[in-house]
DNA sequence: ACCAGATTGTTTATGCTTAAACTATTCAAT
DNA sequence: ATTGAATAGTTTAAGCATAAACAATCTGGT
């Protein structure tokens, strides 16, 4: 019994898929939130800070940051302080622009960032191993379309 | 293969499917609180409490709310002594059992929710109104092998 | 009847998240 | 050069979420 629970037979298969969707995505990110709990004593939005700076050696301004977590400034702000307080991540000041940063692993969060991302990837594979790689790609490819919608919707609603 | 080849090589269509699939159920997530806080003035938790005791006329006790909304005890107390407050949901005494309580849609809880669910199919529907009924079927069905795996590996860790 | 262990719900401490208000700085139009 | 608007980042107050500790109650074996 879960939220998909709540599903009246008469509603249209949208909302079923959504509730499915969203049981999914939680089923599958506790998961995660456990694993970086128990075995890294971290969260998953620290997880997720170093693992946009890990793609971007020369750092990130926080604003960037912000756009590709897909959460609120205020956030970057606070979970950057305490990567920072723990040295495993750095703040270094933008040339030309004193309101800025650069945002940027240090070797030690590098060093870190790449033991955890192995462990993660395997938690991830396991999510989908009851998915052939015909199927993982054709869920991807449908969700693209949910996704390109959706932006696409933000967008109108400006 | 070495540690640091195979971590980024071997599964990277897995990774992708998930941060996709993160970014789907946000972007729709997003998109459906901002709905019930500027057209309802509630947030998506309380909509999800009242939405599971809508379809149980003679309510629920806290844990089987806890299940299926999948969030801890302590966090439906909180939820239920809001909408208490609000007079939207009513605890009622369980006879045979002083620890338990029956949680219920008020009358004015109910009406209010089915208007809140109205507006908030019309949201889900948009969400997905970019895939035709047989894709919708078909997203469905390979969550459900996701969501089905999912539950068995969490039945095993315990 | 008793007691150990399980169950039910609450409280506490901590962390993430947001919206909105705020400071500091930069930019652009005059 | 001045000034008004935009941008970068931080702070604040409120809500949601968890895990862990806790009190109250129930259950079953003796």
């Amino acid at each position: 019994m879960d939220l998909e629970a709540r599903a009246h037979s008469e509603h249209p298969e949208a909302l079923r898929l959504w509730l499915r969707l969203l049981t999914c995505t939680q089923l599958i990110e506790k998961q995660v939130r456990n694993e970086l709990r128990s075995q890294f004593s971290t969260t998953l939005p620290r997880f997720d800070l170093m693992s946009q700076l890990e793609r971007s050696p020369d750092g990130l301004k926080m604003n960037e940051l912000s756009r590709r977590m897909m959460v609120t400034g205020g956030n970057v702000t606070g979970i950057t302080d305490q990567l920072v307080t723990e040295g495993l991540v750095e703040r270094i000041n933008v040339e030309g622009d004193r309101r800025a940063w650069r945002v940027r692993l240090t070797a030690r969060g590098r060093k870190l960032f790449n033991e955890m991302a192995q462990q993660h990837e395997d938690w991830i594979v396991d999510a989908f191993a009851a998915l052939s790689a015909k199927e993982i790609a054709q869920l991807h490819k449908l969700l693209g379309k949910v996704k390109q919608h959706s932006h696409s919707q933000m967008a109108e609603a400006e």
